[in-house]
DNA sequence: CGACGGTTTGAGCGACATCAATCCCCGTGG
DNA sequence: CCACGGGGATTGATGTCGCTCAAACCGTCG
């Protein structure tokens, strides 16, 4: 358990959305110039401590997000308290499409690490999006790699042995990572994310590193042995 | 494993969609009479039988689909050829969302059941897409739908005991149905669904029966005890 | 220094996988 | 009509992976 800072604590200016790097890969892409003059005044950017949820399932907030930098996970709950990590946002990701439908947020969105977002009223979206063509595919996007994540983390994830889920996941983290490297999460949101125990993740992490499989250079960062990696999730 | 047949065999005429129980319900809900008249010419209704595909993973199509009556499950394969079940696409449905950014489907879709589909262009949803907020905000209904189910499959189906994961999919499936029966599915699609053996699968549900937990009316067809299952699902 | 949160490791047990036999239902052909 | 065959469901026996409970370890912070 860590504990959580409220959003208030995290804010950290107005946005550079006009220098802002993912202006070009992020939502926005595609507007014009006065459209942008128009959407910067009500962006906030937030700077978030790890443990920090940028908010909770079931409050209704009128705020969509876009990670700049760091990595949050959603996390939802079942009855009986246990949880499940069901997807990670990391940089270029937009969070609270549903508040687009008036929904409240589906999950707790909670900082793994520091992480920087910038917050925009989803009204700025609904009103673009009626007539912009290009937002609107652009949000039907956003939607699918949403949809195709959370069917790989069924399919990949969720199926097969400990091992293989572990070697899934460390391939997934380090992906798109030239030099076959990633940070470590928590053993205990490994679990919540493969749906096994803290202690089988700490064993099995623990094992992969006598074996060879991967090499700890700094406390909690790791370099992959890809290939044995993919031999051990593939079978 | 059962055989697939061609969707040409199945299809079963023009679809009557004017009078449609479904119009109201369905994707085109809101639609105007005279956008109406446009779309009738291209769709197509198929009547697949159990085992049908009617699409496969990659394919390359110009179609979506909706559901008149029946099920299809969307069905993901791993390397090693082992499958999972990621979704359940049930009436009123849409199927093949994808295709609307171009991309192939990204599931096979396999009737479970007789099921009823009609067809439609993705061109036809493109082009009225783009000038319609309604429409616009149907699809984006139906994409978080969609999402929300798969979330719901990972925190729901994916994470328990086996006797939990079972009796919240015997939940599930008589969901919205008054007399709280439902059929059962297959023990392998039973087990590609929760990501356990069909062993265990048949165990368990044989063990649900000898319990009172459910009663079979027909072959496949059951009643369930709503409050013991609820109760076994919760913790 | 002690306390605390997270990680690691151990021992024992139980749930589920595996392998295999039997049963049951139905359709098919002699 | 019945024997036969095949596919799925059930049940059993056995092994094992991962859960549970518990202790020890380690780095950090007060």
């Amino acid at each position: 358990m860590v504990k959580s800072v409220t959003l208030r604590e995290a804010w950290s200016g107005e946005a550079d959305c006009r220098n802002c790097a993912l202006r070009t890969t992020v939502l926005f892409a595609g507007l014009e110039e006065e459209d942008f003059d128009r959407i910067h005044d009500p962006i906030d950017q937030f700077d978030l401590r790890q443990g920090t949820a940028l908010y909770q399932t079931g409050e209704r907030g009128d705020y969509m997000f876009t990670v700049r930098s760091g990595a949050l996970k959603l996390v939802q709950y079942l009855p009986d308290g246990s949880q499940r990590i069901v997807r990670i946002a990391r940089g270029t990701d937009v969070l609270g499409l549903e508040v687009l439908l008036d929904e409240p947020y589906q999950h707790d969105a909670i900082a793994l690490q520091r992480t920087e977002v910038c917050r925009f009223p989803a009204r700025l979206v609904k009103d673009l999006g009626q007539n912009s063509p290009k937002l609107h595919k652009e949000l039907m996007t956003r939607w699918q790699r949403a949809l195709t994540e959370a069917d790989a983390w069924l399919t990949e994830l969720s199926t097969g042995s400990a091992r293989q889920r572990i070697a899934r996941m460390l391939l997934r983290l380090a992906r798109d990572n030239a030099n076959h490297d990633c940070e470590l999460l928590s053993r205990e949101d490994m679990g919540a994310m493969l749906g096994i125990t803290t202690e089988t993740a700490s064993r099995t992490i623990a094992s992969f590193k006598r074996e060879g499989l991967l090499t700890e250079t700094q406390p909690n960062h790791v370099i992959l042995n890809i290939a044995s990696l993919r031999r051990i999730a593939e079978d």
